[in-house]
DNA sequence: AATTAAATTTAGGTTCGTCTAAAAATTAAT
DNA sequence: ATTAATTTTTAGACGAACCTAAATTTAATT
């Protein structure tokens, strides 16, 4: 006697989107997340959302229950995981072997996630050397969903002299992106902080020689560990 | 003043397939194709294909008149050979980085081949080092939709005592590949035609330096290249 | 040429994922 | 604690892509 401990194969484009967006949204699925804030970030409407939730529901991948939001099941979490894997995966090979730009990625990557094929993904896990993190600094989850950033903090958060490398983004939107490039400031970049502007809680920062002037929105979006 | 010369790019999925399926079915969508031949080989009904291709013959697509078959339009041979390119790329790339073998890899790119982004495509053509035929020997056509076979030609049409190279596969289902690998034939393999069965047509070659028996059906899934 | 058979199209229906507009529940503000 | 504002859900509709069953056209056979 089998138990089925397989995930959802059979999953509609839609409804992978839909499960991704409740986890990012929801603190990795864990909390419960409005309909409206599905709807705002998915460009849909909010009546759209309660439709599919209702589905979603059906098939024991969210729990939902009316007027009180929904949040991802055990299923519901391993499916995101899954899809989360491959999108960050893909965006590895598109920089990697494809020399896509970190702010190029995204767009294709979301259409990739999509393809259903496992060996696909193992095999190309092994082409890029299993990578821990994708271009932007996120974890890659492992084929059992796994995975952990290391004890990163954003820029913003740190006192004066802290001194790390920036390991991740936490805005990974294009201009941000080329903002950072034309400001060479690059994952692995080793920054130390050496001043803290009060008045606009902008940053006086050294980055390998240079010494950089930043605003704290720049700050609160830069992932920085500790070494 | 400008001309539209781009493709179509909002094409869904249904109709990319449609219209990839009356190229291989129409002699490279030159002749026109039954309604019934599309529904069988796309695996649904005669009906369904008469609603899609009025569609496809809004856009201009195809050639359509009730009762009479439909043929490609020139647009409608220019997105097939886009799609068809982006297929055989995917398996180049499935094969050569992938390490799949060549029975493994129609399933696959079949979801690949509906990627929407031509960065990714001149990349990956980069990346496999613009390859001019597939794992079956099927040419892939260039950007502007060129190719050409050598002049290969059926085994099983060639006389006896003929030379040549095995070059490309017919049929290129799974069974007839996994049989291929069995009995170790190989695209690159150096054949003769030793001699001819009259009684069951089949075939005494010599291939490497093995001499083998093979039948009718095979001899006539198997493209040489004269030597 | 008339009849039968086969292929094709029409008509009407279904599911999926979306929408608008109106109703209901929850939350915030007086 | 009412009322007002916001959020969420229901109800009903629509386009895409499919289906079945019936009608129509073309092709094949007598």
């Amino acid at each position: 006697m089998y138990f089925c401990i397989n995930l959802y194969k059979d999953m509609t484009r839609s409804e992978e989107n839909y499960i991704k967006t409740i986890f990012h949204l929801g603190n990795k699925g864990t909390e419960a997340v409005a309909t409206n804030a599905i709807a705002e970030l998915m460009e849909t409407k909010p009546s759209s959302v309660t439709d599919m939730v209702k589905k979603l529901s059906e098939k024991d991948l969210v729990n939902y229950k009316r007027y009180q939001g929904v949040s991802l099941t055990e299923l519901g979490t391993k499916t995101a995981l899954g899809i989360i894997r491959k999108h960050r995966l893909w965006e590895v090979f598109l920089v990697d072997k494809l020399d896509f730009s970190w702010d190029e990625v995204h767009e294709v990557a979301e259409q990739l996630e999509h393809i259903k094929s496992d060996k696909l993904i193992d095999k190309l896990d092994a082409l890029l050397n299993y990578p821990k993190f994708d271009p932007h600094g996120d974890p890659i989850p492992d084929k059992n969903g796994a995975f952990k950033h290391g004890d990163r903090k954003l820029l913003s958060e740190l006192p004066v002299e802290s001194k790390g490398i920036c390991v991740g983004v936490k805005d990974s939107s294009t201009a941000f992106l080329k903002f950072l490039d034309k400001n060479k400031i690059a994952l692995g970049d080793e920054i130390t902080i050496l001043e803290k502007e009060e008045f606009d809680s902008s940053f006086y920062i050294k980055i390998g020689n240079r010494r950089e002037h930043i605003s704290n929105q720049i700050a609160s979006n830069l992932y920085i560990k500790i070494s």
